[in-house]
DNA sequence: TGTGTAAATGATACTTGGTCTCAATAAGAA
DNA sequence: TTCTTATTGAGACCAAGTATCATTTACACA
């Protein structure tokens, strides 16, 4: 489903526009990243990548992942399987879901989030420049195939 | 503030009514936990534990921390330096925020987050076990104090 | 279409956070 | 007080992630 609304060619058009070369590894690993409906780590990221690019450097994963990271490309999966895993970013899709049965990632409107976001806000006096929320449960996929 | 509302001796009692032995070593570590305002990863506490208690193991204190953690008692802090500090748990209070400034822990009233997870499961179809919100920013005394 | 230069890469050494093992210690039931 | 067993401390170990540095490669410009 993020497939859908992700695009490897913009990811690295942004990589290109933040004045990083664009090299053969990159679209390896953008591939990888982008097109995964489940949450991925550095180290599968290296696992994947070397079958086609046997010579990939682990280090150079690690590099990728902090530059996509840092672009907002991807992000962080917190308290599953640790917290190594990424999935990429939606911004109008910020509550993310992850089955626990299945392990796929699915999007939620971000537009509850902004308005518990606004009262928090309003009710505590704090100033909330950052939020994460994930939610865990079955997908309603796997609840039919129960 | 969480201090207020935890008590060091009902940690010690849920451990004893869980089948643990109760130690010098579990008390030192549950005061730690119990009484910090701040976020503290198993390192630090193992620091402090040493200060009065020189011989305190490491493996001591990580499984002390898988304890407290499966009892329930504290929960891990996601993306604040890292995913390896603890804060004490407060049931009706599950809503974190960390102040990026002065590190300081404060907890909001859930209400909010479980009318979002009620909502979430109804227009989504999957079936929500559990959440994980954190919320980051200046704390109403940094704001002031800026 | 080459060439120079700086960025990116790969190999590997290293660090850090966390786990495993096992002999010694200590809690608490009888 | 004694016996049993959980807990502990020390240190070896492991895996995820970082740093270093010589080599390679993208790409700006001639």
């Amino acid at each position: 489903m993020p497939s859908k609304m992700i695009n490897p060619e913009d990811w690295l058009t942004a990589l290109d526009e933040s004045g990083f070369r664009v090299t053969t590894v990159q679209e390896t690993l953008v591939d990888i990243f982008a097109n995964s409906e489940y949450p991925v780590s550095a180290e599968q990221a290296w696992d994947v990548a070397r079958q086609s690019r046997p010579k990939t450097g682990r280090a150079t994963v690690y590099r990728m992942v902090e530059k996509l990271e840092s672009l907002g490309l991807i992000r962080r999966v917190h308290g599953y399987q640790g917290c190594s895993h990424f999935v990429p970013t939606l911004p109008e899709l910020m509550m993310l879901f992850i089955c626990l049965n299945c392990g796929r990632a699915d999007y939620l409107d971000s537009q509850p989030l902004n308005e518990l976001i606004q009262h928090s806000e309003d009710t505590s006096g704090h100033h909330i420049t950052d939020s994460r929320l994930q939610l865990f449960g079955a997908c309603a996929d796997c609840q039919q195939n129960a």
